[in-house]
DNA sequence: GGCATAACGATAATCGTTATCACTGTGGTG
DNA sequence: CACCACAGTGATAACGATTATCGTTATGCC
């Protein structure tokens, strides 16, 4: 197991201290803004080395991974094609039935990753 | 809308003639092997027209897009992280529920993808 | 036939991510 | 304490998928 350096550990805390869904680029700024510069392929290396530990959550969207806080119970995004937005919901029955379905098909299941896309409430208002 | 040309056709006709999932690699490939050699440009374009016109439809894997044909009923897929197999699935009620969970919060859902990563029947053989 | 226009294709550019490599910090070991 | 091993760091090159550019080509219409 990786060591938890003062730089994945200056990650992990941007990352714990709010609940938004960063990229590299965007931690990259962060902590430079606090005065803790980091090289940006030591970012890509502390999240790898994070989210294998289970300490951060990523989700995959088509440009780019965003990683999140995992001192959250599991769920799923919504994310507004207007403005970016993402919103979290849970859903037990769902994520039953992803199981009876990967059963059905003699598939062994170790993740899977739900994404809906549409318009947030405040991108409805024009 | 756009024009459905020459190489646009051939690239439909690929896609419809086969149940794959294929990227814009493999669809070049495959038209040059058969004779029909074409821009990998064109290939791109091809793909986004065709897809904005409902012909096919994508599914956003982590490092590309992959095609498949648009006339079978709506899925969502399983991908074998050994071997890349991809499994397809139906289940109305979840489709159900994503729509229930949109509503709550006050999402106008216009998309959804739902991947299960794990390993299919012949990759549990090991 | 001549033109307008969309599409084509070669290729440069972009962008997120990974690989390379020289260098640094840390944690044992003698 | 001095020395080593070695994982981690950071600047930067490389990579791979996709998009932009731009001169050329095909097509449909007058
Ligand atoms: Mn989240
Ligand atoms: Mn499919
Ligand atoms: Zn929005
Ligand atoms: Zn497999």
């Amino acid at each position: 197991m990786s060591k938890l350096t003062t730089q994945r550990q200056a990650i992990l805390d941007v990352i714990n201290s709010s609940n938004r869904h960063w990229d590299a680029d965007e931690l990259t700024r962060s902590l430079s803004d606090a005065g803790k510069p980091i090289g940006i392929a030591t970012v890509y290396r502390g999240l790898a080395a994070l989210e294998a530990q289970g300490l951060i959550h990523s989700i995959q969207l088509a440009d780019k991974k965003r990683y999140e806080r995992a001192d959250k119970e599991h769920h799923d995004h919504m994310v507004c094609t207007q403005c970016g937005h993402i919103e979290e919901f849970s859903h037990q029955t769902i994520e039953q039935l992803q199981q009876a379905a990967a059963h059905e098909k003699n598939f062994k299941l170790t993740g899977h990753q739900l994404v809906m896309f549409g318009l947030c409430s405040g991108c409805q208002q024009e």
